[in-house]
DNA sequence: ACAATAGTGTCTTTTAGACAGTATTAA
DNA sequence: TTAATACTGTCTAAAAGACACTATTGT
């Protein structure tokens, strides 16, 4: 170490240093809800506290591909996008002693992080209920004692925050549904997102119209039946 | 530092740490330009590399407050309201080592800012030229060799990304003026955010007309004369 | 009068929204 | 038939934009 930065101050125990890692908020959109993943704060707690997945970083690597790393291990391989939430440096915010946080966003098809999760006990996938003033939020699960650790409230509603930001333009709403989706599910991926509801009319006009970045546009593939009525349409995003 | 968090790897030279810092990018508008902070890039470096401020973390502090302290050290006191533009921490970014930025934005009133750095030579307000596409920045200055060092052409590039972001639906503009402002020099605050050009009179009649956050609006507070034409009405911003 | 910036008015296009109504399916 | 979701059409209001025009100053 002391090939690098000689001046600083690593070895010298005047100057604290904070313990760093990275956590990610891999969220979804099911049922109209929106949900996020995660386990127990340390593999041996068996206390219910849930906290959402991060790790120290302890190499020297880019934070975005920590992240990336982190969504592999606890949920499985993919090309998946994580955008970065901001930087949780709070000196009082862990009691165990200074600790900077580096959260991360994903957006995940339900399906997929179902599949995924399926087998791992450890894995939680909480719903996430957006305060109405957008500050923060509460988490609900089957067991009321199952509760956040830490400051992870404030990192998943500073997600949110940025998921409102950016549902439009750009293709976020696409990452929380498969290649194909009906116009019901996207609508509901934007409700959820925004927390509050849309004229179904207004919104499939909006979409069918708009152009997402790339040229993008909603193409239609065919019909789909799932109950006791009209079958809907198919839509993926593709060039016009 | 062993009371605290005794498993992380402090003492473990196994484990590398990157410095960690923050860095203040302190913006205004001068004549329709953007224009940044910079300044040498050490206290003896006489190459003419500008950097933005920036201070090592060595205490349990949040970062925020660090770049405010940044702020009153370079600019000098007053309430500024600081926001989080992201972090950096490529491993290659800096070629001494690894290197972990926390990057904040602060808008500062021109006049402010020239008043506080006049009589210090070290420090070099440089204009910023968003490039087209808005990915990065051109960093333009008296002399041509005087460049940023390391990535915080990147970090600019972020800001301004930050800036068009919140350009409406918050009070940023404001803070690029001073109390009092002409509907002129809020059109230039807006042009010169975006990099491009607006119309007068629909800008003119949009900003009459739009409530701000706090339920604030534009209010007139009498006339200026500053040249051979009609003066122009003042504005603050204030409750209706 | 002229140049220069400040400010108004009008018309068109685009977009958002409310909301009524039609379509297709299973039971 | 009914219930349920899918989809279309129409009208209105609000917003954005183009652009011509008037206003007030110093020289």
């Amino acid at each position: 170490m002391s090939t690098r930065f000689p001046e600083y101050p690593f070895e010298n125990p005047r100057y604290p240093l904070p313990r760093l890692s990275v956590e990610v908020a891999v969220m979804t959109v099911q049922d109209g809800e929106l949900q996020v993943l995660m386990v127990p704060r340390s593999e041996h707690a068996r206390d219910g506290r849930l906290v959402l997945p991060g790790t120290f970083v302890t190499e020297a690597c880019a934070f975005g591909d920590v992240a990336r790393q982190l969504v592999m291990q606890y949920v499985g391989p993919g090309g998946w996008a994580v955008e970065q939430v901001g930087v949780f440096s709070e000196p009082g915010r862990d009691p165990r002693g200074w600790a900077v946080s580096t959260a991360f966003l994903v957006a995940m098809d339900p399906r997929t992080l179902d599949a995924y999760v399926a087998g791992r006990a450890e894995c939680h996938v909480v719903s996430v209920d957006p305060d109405p003033d957008g500050r923060g939020v509460s988490l609900s699960h089957y067991d009321r004692r199952v509760l956040a650790a830490l400051d992870h409230h404030s990192i998943i509603a500073e997600g949110v925050r940025h998921m409102r930001d950016r549902l439009e333009g750009s293709l976020l709403p696409f990452r929380f549904l498969g290649e194909d989706f009906t116009m019901l599910e996207l609508l509901q991926v934007h409700e959820a997102v925004l927390g509050s509801s849309l004229d179904k009319s207004n919104f499939r006009k909006r979409m069918l119209a708009k152009t997402f970045p790339g040229g993008l546009q909603l193409q239609t593939t065919g019909l789909i039946e799932h109950g006791p009525h009209r079958p809907a349409a198919v839509y993926y995003l593709g060039k016009s």
